[in-house]
DNA sequence: AATTTGCCCAACCGCAGTACG
DNA sequence: TCGTACTGCGGTTGGGCAAAT
């Protein structure tokens, strides 16, 4: 038989004295004062035999987590301090995912702590992210597009036959145009309008610029793309836009601060250094928690 | 005011290492 | 040496609560 149990803090799902199976869920005040009289009394360890021999009816292991993380008088209560969250990511950045490890070196903290709170946070930065990992796509796909566009000119040169540019439908990158209107930019049946802001830059820019790099095949440091230009299309401010370059989402900055061996959400990571390859700094990586949740709210 | 959404955190689960008979 | 029990650790889940809608 099953009955509803309210606790100060949460209600829980247990079960009544007339059966003696296990005890699940929230732990009730009473049963914190037996654990915390019997080790008082007895001392820790042996959870299994504590588990028996105090009355408790839950198994040595949850007798063990309670006192561990919750019951244990030295365990500090309250938000992590700007030292001990630098702390955690200096020792994460050695030793990843050993909490307990970690948790060895913030006195009063536990693991579950620090793990929740690691949890958490990279979660909030995953989604940072994602978010500019989105729009940074949305920029290579626009520079494709400038590639492409390009390459047209030089045909069209090539071959005075050719159509004028302005009534050739030109090819756009992956979906035909939809990263372009998340820009900002006009999106109409003619795409050519799209590509035009980009091709005075380009026109531009050829005229400024050797044989070899305007071969259409890429586009050199010399073509730099227009950063006020661009972040117009983007839909952000300049500085916005070349903050991005200021981020190295933790692949190489941050003490070589790995990713890999997170078990969180961190393909975004990796995928955001792979296509920008920036750097953050330690103090960005902590301010950032509250700029992603207001880019958060405000772009999605 | 009611409902939804997201965050936080306590607790549980499964696995690996160790101790012991 | 082997099997079992115990312990500890990291990953995951689920409920409460507050903010947002």
């Amino acid at each position: 038989m099953r009955l509803a149990m309210s606790t100060p803090s949460k209600s829980i799902i247990c079960y009544s004295e007339e059966d003696n199976e296990l005890r699940r869920g929230s732990w009730s005040v009473e049963e914190d004062n037996l654990l915390i009289n019997y080790i008082a009394n007895h001392g820790e360890g042996r959870w299994n035999l504590l588990a028996i021999s105090s009355g408790l009816r839950r198994t040595g292991k949850s007798c063990r987590l309670r006192w561990l993380n919750y019951l244990k008088p030295d365990i500090k209560r309250g938000n992590l301090t700007s030292e001990e969250q630098l702390l955690i990511f200096e020792l994460h950045s050695k030793w990843g995912n050993r909490w307990s490890k970690i948790a060895q070196q913030l006195p009063g903290r536990t693991d579950n702590e620090i793990k929740n709170y690691w949890r958490t946070r990279i979660q909030k930065q995953a989604r940072y992210v994602k978010f500019e990992t989105q729009r940074t796509t949305r920029f290579l796909e626009f520079v494709k597009g400038l590639q492409t566009t390009r390459y047209l000119l030089k045909a069209q040169e090539s071959s005075p036959s050719a159509k004028s540019l302005q009534d050739q439908e030109i090819p756009l990158p992956s979906d035909g145009g939809s990263h372009y209107s998340s820009f900002g930019i006009g999106a109409t049946p003619k795409t050519q309008i799209t590509c035009q802001g980009g091709l005075s830059h380009l026109n531009q820019h050829e005229q400024n610029s050797d044989s070899v790099h305007n071969n259409g095949s890429s586009i050199s440091n010399s073509e730099s793309v227009n950063m006020q230009n661009m972040s117009q299309h983007l839909g952000c401010t300049t500085n916005q836009f070349q903050a991005l370059d200021n981020y190295d989402f933790g692949i190489c900055s941050y003490d070589c601060y790995n990713l890999d061996n997170n078990a969180y959400d961190m393909d975004s990571f990796n995928l955001t250094a792979t296509v920008i390859g920036c750097q953050i700094s330690e103090t960005k990586w902590l301010n950032m928690e509250s700029e992603c949740s207001t880019r958060n709210n405000d772009e999605f």
